[in-house]
DNA sequence: ATATTAACTTGCATTTCGCAAGCGATAAAA
DNA sequence: TTTTATCGCTTGCGAAATGCAAGTTAATAT
């Protein structure tokens, strides 16, 4: 999707280069908010990716150091993906992003509960979000056998 | 760049079907962050936006009520391009996708005193941002002879 | 042993991108 | 007043990315 040369050294392009295209931002969405972890449930989201373009972004996204990927220990045929440190830089970008799209689309489907929760305690969502997926890590880090690909 | 019909309505993916490309975002930080206000200043960034893309760009934009455009009465070849108040709901994703974008690009070219400020002082950056762009619509708008294209 | 599931690849048609060139209207220079 | 330059585009076309369907391999369930 973009060549190994940045265009620029701006922030926002460095992000752009990131995930300025359709479907890596709705990636991350999926594992932030959705719980996401493995490739059939982002396969199986709404907006429908086809499986040649998860595959790429999820590669994307672990060279990039956003994602990183294990082995289901329960299921070899399984593979796990899970937001890293940076990756959970992306959380407040992402909140940004959402409550536009939820004040500006008029038919949305964000629920009324997270509007509100934004609206009212912006920082403690925030750090909701991520002490959720910080646990998660360190819960899968503690685990034995655990081998990254 | 996307069709009409939405593939979900969620926030997220509503917000990608806006800015999910390689350029859209660099167009609103133009607008919103160097105070480009014409075609050729925003051509002439340092990504260097080919202007059939940077001509979609703009209309699409103009087209989901983010930007408006208009002539310049002191140039009749001129066009003037601004945020219009939905436009301006996205400096709180803008900047923190900027954020992002400093925080993990180590040469990166982002000014220390932004950093800084955002580290500091993220609701007064933001809100400057936001006040500095209310004022230079107001002012356009108390203008004689301004017809929108 | 057989069928099913998971995570991908592969092939190929369609769409979008990106570069270069051109164009009509306006404005500045000679 | 003729010529030249600038502005905001549009057009043509090759290259790259996307999207759909089908196939593949390894592991698990029946």
């Amino acid at each position: 999707m973009d060549c190994d040369k940045p265009r620029s050294r701006c922030p926002i392009n460095f992000a752009v280069e990131l995930f300025g295209d359709r479907w890596t931002l709705l990636v991350i969405r999926d594992l932030v908010l959705l719980g996401k972890r493995r490739f059939t449930e982002f396969a199986a989201s709404d907006e429908k990716i086809a499986t040649n373009i998860l595959s790429d972004r999820l590669k994307r996204l672990a060279k990039r150091g956003i994602i990183e990927s294990r082995q289901d220990p329960k299921d070899k045929r399984r593979v796990l993906y899970q937001l890293t440190e940076v990756g959970l830089d992306l959380i407040p970008p992402l909140i940004e992003i959402a409550a536009f799209g939820a004040k500006h689309d008029p038919d949305t489907a964000a629920p009324a509960e997270f509007t509100e929760r934004y609206q009212n305690d912006r920082e403690g969502f925030i750090a909701d979000v991520y002490r959720r997926h910080r646990e998660a890590l360190k819960k899968i880090e503690t685990q034995s056998g655990v081998k990254k690909s």
